[in-house]
This record gives structure tokens, C-alpha cells and sequence, in this order.
DNA sequence: TACCTTTAGTGGGAAAAAGTGGTGTTTTGT
DNA sequence: ACAAAACACCACTTTTTCCCACTAAAGGTA
């Protein structure tokens, strides 16, 4: 399970280095080879690739005439790309993705469990505030209500 | 599975070259000889030759004589043209599908499984942005309730 | 506590591959 | 037969990828 939140520098050829103590689990789950993809938000997915074939499976199984389901199939397949690591445990991120989720120094690594999230900080501090309401506190989805911490 | 989104140039000639790293792919899977047609949306398709054969018996077995038949066959197999690869990696995309679809020099090549999409750029960002709500969700097609990333 | 060793992170450069544009030849249509 | 367009081929430029070296940081030992 990947958690955990991480700031890092993209250089200027768009290598991101995984800091150590990822690497190691996520190559162990992956066999070398990851997927990144573009969600809404706009953050970068992160998945080991056997972690995601079944998730591009199930999308891909819907009718592309429906326009909800091919949407999702434009964006979460359509971007989807094979990532590999190099000799000093970098990621290479192609101009598109960059371009789509405004990255361009300064990135945060999100661990989601299955998967990590990429965001620009930019993007990532603006999603943090607006996560809470103006008295600071977790807006609570209806099926926690009760839940606490 | 094709998948991945590239940014790319169409010369003045109407010659796109496809990226390396899905030639090789596309080249084996088509023996070298791909179809080219017109989605709506409006977008291009281009699938590997013996992909796209099913495809076509099964919109051409529909009654021409049904209107909503007659549309798909006029659309999908009326524009349908065979394209081929030059020595460098590029296909020619004839005048009547570059006009229908919009491009003129930037294109978004985007893998979709079986097959890639071709749009221009500008539509492309378009029906990007119409993908997602006001609060840049998704919109879950109902067989995906309750499906998690 | 200070120094040394090991490991992570960063940057740059060179070789290879891919993309681009142009030219010449063939083919087709008038 | 001539003209125009399409196709194939060739050469150059740009991008990408891989590798090596340097810097920085952390941990361990004397």
C-alpha cells in the first residue's frame, strides 16, 4: 500500500527522480514497468502496471458510442503511457502529461494505496484548500456521517 | 492495446509521421496496411487493416434501408480509405478526411486499445474539456457506479 | 564529535534514433 | 503527349535516450 506525500524537482527534460523509499516496492509491484495516466483534476496516475491492465480492462469494455464512457476512455486510456526508470531511478514524463497537469518544477508525490498521484504543488496546494470549508474542517461525504477519526 | 496521446505535426503535404514507438506495433498488427475513416465528434480512426475487416461485414450486415443503419454505413465505410506507410515512418491522409476532421498542422494521435483517434488539436482540447463537470469530475457512466481508481 | 563511507539526487554531454523537408521519378488523367 | 499530382527516396536537423560524473546528505564508527 503506497502512502505517503512527497515534494520533489522535475529537472528540465522532465526526469523525475522516485525518492528511494518507493522505488524499490513500486519496481518490486510493477517488474520495471509503470502506467501514467491523466486523471481530472488534473493529476497524474501512477500505477505499477499490473496494478492498472485491469482498471484499462474495465473501461475499455464499456460502449465508446456513450459519450460519459468515452470520455473516460479519451482520458484515462488515451493518455495512458508506459513509464520506465532509468539507471539512477528516474521517470521520464512526456510533454503531453506535463502540459496536462501544469507540471514544471516543483511536484508533489501522493500515495494512494494501488497507486501514486502526481500533482503540480501549485495545483496540490489549491486542491488542499479547497478540501476544507472555511472553518478548516473536512467537508464529510454522506457515507461517513457518523465516522470519526 | 494502443494507448497514449502524442502531439504532432501533419506537413503541408498531408504526411503524418507516426511516433517510433507505436510503429512497430501498428506496422506488425496491420502487415503494414491500416484503414483510415471518419468518426463523428468529428474525429478520424485508424485501425490495422484485419482489426478493421470485422468491423466493416458487421456495419455493412445492418439494413440499408433503416436510417440510423444507412448513417453509420455512409460515415464509417464511405470514408474509409486504405493508407500506407512511406519509407519514413509516414502515411498520407487524403484531402477529404484532413477537411472533414479539421487538421491542418497540429494533431492529436490517441490510443484507444484497437485502435488510435486522430484530431486536431483545437477539437481535441475542446471534447476535453466537455468531458468533465463544473467542478472538473467526471461524469460516471452508470455501469461504472461505485468503481474507485 | 568529527571524519569517513555509502547511498541518494542532480546535471550534463555524447551517441543514436526519429522527425522534417525537399527533390526526382513514376503514374494517371486530360 | 503533356501536365499535374502522388509516391518514393535521400539527406539534414532536431530530439531523445543512455551513460557517466559530480554534489549532497545520511548514517555509522572510531
Amino acid at each position: 500500500m503506497f502512502k505517503g506525500a512527497a515534494s520533489l524537482n522535475m529537472d528540465a527534460k522532465g526526469r523525475l527522480a522516485i525518492p528511494a523509499k518507493h522505488r524499490d516496492a513500486l519496481l518490486a509491484q510493477s517488474g520495471g514497468e509503470m502506467v501514467l495516466t491523466a486523471h481530472s483534476h488534473p493529476c497524474l496516475l501512477l500505477y505499477p502496471a499490473p496494478a492498472w491492465e485491469p482498471i484499462q480492462s474495465k473501461i475499455m469494455s464499456l460502449s465508446s458510442f456513450d459519450k460519459k464512457s468515452a470520455a473516460l476512455q479519451r482520458r484515462l486510456v488515451g493518455y495512458a503511457e508506459d513509464v520506465g526508470v532509468d539507471s539512477a531511478g528516474r521517470m521520464l514524463i512526456s510533454p503531453v502529461l506535463r502540459e496536462l497537469a501544469g507540471l514544471e518544477k516543483e511536484v508533489m508525490l501522493v500515495g494512494q494505496g494501488s497507486h501514486f498521484e502526481l500533482w503540480s504543488k501549485e495545483a496540490w496546494l489549491k486542491e488542499s484548500e479547497s478540501a476544507v470549508n472555511e472553518d478548516g474542517e473536512f467537508e464529510m461525504p454522506s457515507e461517513l456521517e457518523g465516522f470519526s477519526l
